[in-house]
DNA sequence: TTTGACTTGTCACAAAGTGTCAAAAATAGG
DNA sequence: CCTATTTTTGACACTTTGTGACAAGTCAAA
């Protein structure tokens, strides 16, 4: 599972919106839709902005679950994710 | 330029050792140490906890300097970016 | 000018990512 | 139960990215 993935699913589903007609907006196949939802597949950061503006999501909530999962898969199950983590942060936060 | 290359090349001069003497401990060609400093190449998990032992720098230290460089480089230069990380340490302080 | 340290560019190969298709599986409606 | 529709799966071709090695390059010091 996939935090970007679970997010757009729930979304999807209020909207009573198929996979089909999710794909034919962003104008891929149908599968890479469901794999994206279910976390097997990567959407793009234009396709999630896309999504955002379909699923009616914030841009900035879909964009960070995106970079947060990516940067799960990154640091994913290291022993010193965290303090890695927090050595990133500082270095953005500066500028 | 590279946290991680930074603080190897540091080290590296502190104790006077050659990229050659380096290369050869880790058993690789002296261009990708000379690169992996300048961070043009990454090195893997092993070879940063060799370095740690030949270099006499904490393991921690190393290999969180490590990871941060890929999360960097992955969410690098978005304007979510720190939302993301965010995401990301709330969801691994919780494992 | 020669030597040794470091850098650079290029190569071949491996690994990972991308989108699509067809077919299978699951689900809902009659 | 049967059928139609949605979703999932696995395979595929293709592109992109990563990896390690090699050879030639720069540069400074002696």
């Amino acid at each position: 599972m996939n935090n970007l993935g679970q997010k757009i699913r729930e979304a999807r589903e209020k909207q009573h919106l198929l996979l089909r007609q999710v794909a034919a907006y962003l104008e891929v196949d149908t599968a890479l839709i469901s794999k994206a939802e279910r976390g097997e597949r990567n959407l793009n950061r234009e396709q999630v902005l896309k999504l955002s503006m379909l699923l009616k999501t914030s841009e900035e909530e879909l964009i960070s679950l995106w970079l947060c999962d990516k940067i799960i898969g990154v640091v994913g199950d290291d022993s010193y994710a965290l303090q890695g983590l927090n050595k990133a942060r500082n270095i953005l936060k500066e500028l």
